[in-house]
DNA sequence: TTCTTTGTTTGTCCAGGACAAAACGCCTTA
DNA sequence: TAAGGCGTTTTGTCCTGGACAAACAAAGAA
C-alpha cells in the first residue's frame, strides 16, 4: 500500500523544474535536444521526469546565465566546475573596493543572519537619526546594492533576500505614510506621479523615490509596479500629474525599458515632465525628453521644477 | 515616417495575453482549437495577434472560470452575455446583495474616482472607528474582492486598481508596523512565516493576514510573495516558525497551486502548522496537513494554537 | 440518501520545425 | 583608444497537431 505517490527525493516534472529554477518548459525541451542537457527519464506515459542532480545543475546554469553567461558555453560543465565558476565570480564582485560605512556593514550582516527584528530596529533608528532624505540616499540605497550583489554571488539566501526587501518596504512606507501630505491648492507644489512599466517588478526603488518627493513636500500618487503604458497616460491625466517618475532596475531588458520610455514620452503632453532613475543601463545614454535622475537628485529636481514654476506663473500676470 | 512601432490599440502577443489574462499559452491555443474562441489575427510571420475585445472577454472568461464555472459552458457566450454573468455572480458575492454596507459603497466610489487621498483618509478612519481585526474583515477583503470585479468587469481602469492596491497596501502596513511586537521569549506566542508560492504574484492578502496574525499578537515574518517552495522550509527553519502561512489569489492555476502546497507539506517538519488562505479553488478540497482559514478564521486559528500548546507544554511537566 | 461506475471535458504533455531578436565578432571610422 | 555599422551565430519563443491523465458530471446500485 504505498499511498505517497513519490518520494521525497523522487525525479521531479517539468512542470515542477520550471517552477524550481525559473527556466521555462519550452527553453528546457529545447536545450534537452540542442545541448543533450538536461537528459531526464521517462514516465510510463513518455514524460519527462528529471532526477534531483540535474535540478540542481540546472539551479546553477540559471544562475550563471543571470550573472551574464551565455547557456552553450556553460552547458557542459559539471556541476563541480559549474559551482566554482559562481563562486569565482562571487568573489570577484564581492570585493569592497574601499571601507564601507560600519553602519552599513551592521545592517548588511542583519540581513545575512537574518534577525528581522533586529534589521528593522536598526533602519528604524537611523531613520531616526538621518531624516528620512539622508536615511533613502545613505543607507537604504546602499543596503540595497549591497542586498543585490550578495543575493547575486549567492552568499545571501534568496529568503533572506526577501526578508530584508520586506523589512525595508515597511520601515519607508511607515514613514511616507507618517509625513504629512501638503494640503490646499497646491500651488508650487508638484503633482508627482510614481510608477513602472509593465517588465518592471522590483518596487523598492520607486517607493526610496516617493519617500524622496514626499520629503521634499511634493503631492505623491503612485501606482505601484507594472503599470501598462497607456494606463500611465490616463493615470497622469486624471490625477492632473505634473511629472511622472519611473524606475528601471537592472534586472530587466534595457532595449525594452528605453523604447518605453520613448514611446512613453511620445504619448504624454509635453507640459508633464518625465523622470527615470534607476540602475538600469537603458538610463545611460541620452533620452530625449526624458531626465534621468540619481536619487540625490531629487531634491535637486524638486526644487528646481518649483523655481521654473514659480518664474512662469510670475510671469505670465 | 512612421518611427512608432505599433498603434495604440494594437492587438497583442501571445505573450502578453498571457500575462494580462492568467490563461497559459498553450490553453489559448487548445481553446482555439477546440472552441474556436479566441480567433486572433496573424502577423507577418503567423504569429497570434489578440485583439482587444478578445482580450476582453478572455479576462471574462477568466474571472468566470475562476469563479467555478467551466470553459465550455460560457466560452461561446458573447461578451456581453458573460459580463452580465459575472456582475450576476458579484452581487451574489458581496456580503449583502440587497444592502450594500454604505461606508464599503462609499469607498469603493472612491476607488472609482480615483479619489487617492480620500481614500485613503477613509480607509484610516475606518481602521481607527473599527478596530484592525474587523477593519480587514469587513472592510479591507470585502472592499479588495468588489474592486476585483469591477476590474474584471471593465467598470474600474487599471490604473485605477494599482492606485487602491497601493492605498490599501499604504494603510496596512502602516497600521501591522504600529502594532507592538510581541516582546521576550515569547513562550505561548507562535512564530508565522507569512509568504506565497513562487507563481503568487498578488500580495495584499498576504498582508491582511499578516495584520490579523499580529493583531492577535503572534509573531510575525513576512517574506512577501514568491518565495521557492526550498527556500520557505530553510527560512521555517532559519526563523523557528511554529506555523507556515500562504496565500492564494484566484488569478493562478489551481493544480499547481494544491501541488505545491503538498509538496511543502512533505518537505516540512510535521511540528510546522501549514494554513493556507485565499480565494483561489484549490482551496475548496480537502488538503493533508494543511489548515484552509478565512480570514475570519485567523484570530480562532491562533486562539487554538495558543491552546494546544499551552497544554502540550503543562502536560510535558 | 450515499457510494461506485461510466462517459465527457479540459489542461498539460509531446515532437520537431521555424524564425526574430539578441549577442558576438569583425571591420571601419573619428 | 573608443565608438559605431554590419554579417554571423546563438538562443528563446512561436508554430502545428496529436495524445492522454486527471478532474468533473451524470447515471446506476446499495
Amino acid at each position: 500500500m504505498d499511498t505517497d505517490p513519490r518520494p521525497l527525493s523522487a525525479p521531479s516534472t517539468i512542470s515542477e523544474v520550471e517552477r524550481e529554477t525559473g527556466v521555462a518548459k519550452e527553453t528546457l525541451r529545447v536545450w534537452e535536444r540542442r545541448y543533450a542537457f538536461p537528459q531526464p527519464v521517462r514516465d510510463q506515459f513518455g514524460e519527462r521526469l528529471y532526477p534531483p542532480e540535474q535540478v540542481h545543475k540546472l539551479r546553477l546554469v540559471k544562475r550563471l546565465l543571470d550573472l551574464g553567461y551565455r547557456p552553450g558555453k556553460i552547458i557542459g560543465g559539471s556541476a563541480e566546475q559549474l559551482l566554482a565558476l559562481s563562486e569565482r565570480e562571487s568573489e570577484a564582485l564581492a570585493a569592497t573596493p574601499a571601507a564601507p560605512d560600519p553602519v552599513l556593514a551592521g545592517l548588511l550582516a542583519l540581513c545575512r543572519q537574518q534577525q528581522a527584528d533586529a534589521l528593522r530596529q536598526g533602519l528604524s533608528h537611523a531613520l531616526l537619526t538621518l531624516g528620512l532624505r539622508r536615511f533613502v540616499t545613505e543607507v537604504v540605497a546602499p543596503l540595497t546594492s549591497l542586498i543585490g550583489s550578495a543575493w547575486a554571488n549567492g552568499e545571501l539566501a534568496i529568503f533572506a533576500e526577501h526578508l530584508c526587501t520586506e523589512t525595508l518596504q515597511m520601515v519607508l512606507r511607515n514613514a511616507i505614510f507618517t509625513l504629512p501630505r501638503p494640503g490646499g491648492s497646491g500651488l508650487g507644489t508638484p503633482r508627482v506621479l510614481l510608477t513602472t512599466l509593465p517588465l518592471e517588478r522590483h518596487g523598492l526603488g520607486l517607493l526610496m523615490a516617493e519617500a524622496l518627493c514626499v520629503a521634499e513636500g511634493a503631492h505623491c500618487v503612485s501606482l505601484g509596479v507594472q503599470t501598462p503604458l497607456l494606463e500611465i497616460v490616463e493615470a497622469a491625466r486624471s490625477q492632473r500629474a505634473d511629472v511622472i517618475a519611473l524606475s528601471f532596475s537592472s534586472a530587466n531588458n534595457p532595449r525594452q525599458a528605453a523604447d518605453g520610455l520613448a514611446e512613453l514620452r511620445a504619448r504624454l503632453p509635453a507640459a508633464i515632465e518625465l523622470w527615470a532613475g534607476g540602475s538600469s543601463p537603458a538610463l545611460r545614454k541620452r533620452l530625449d525628453g526624458a531626465r534621468v535622475l540619481n536619487l540625490a537628485d531629487v531634491a535637486g529636481a524638486i526644487a528646481d521644477w518649483r523655481h521654473r514654476h514659480a518664474a512662469a506663473r510670475a510671469s505670465g500676470h
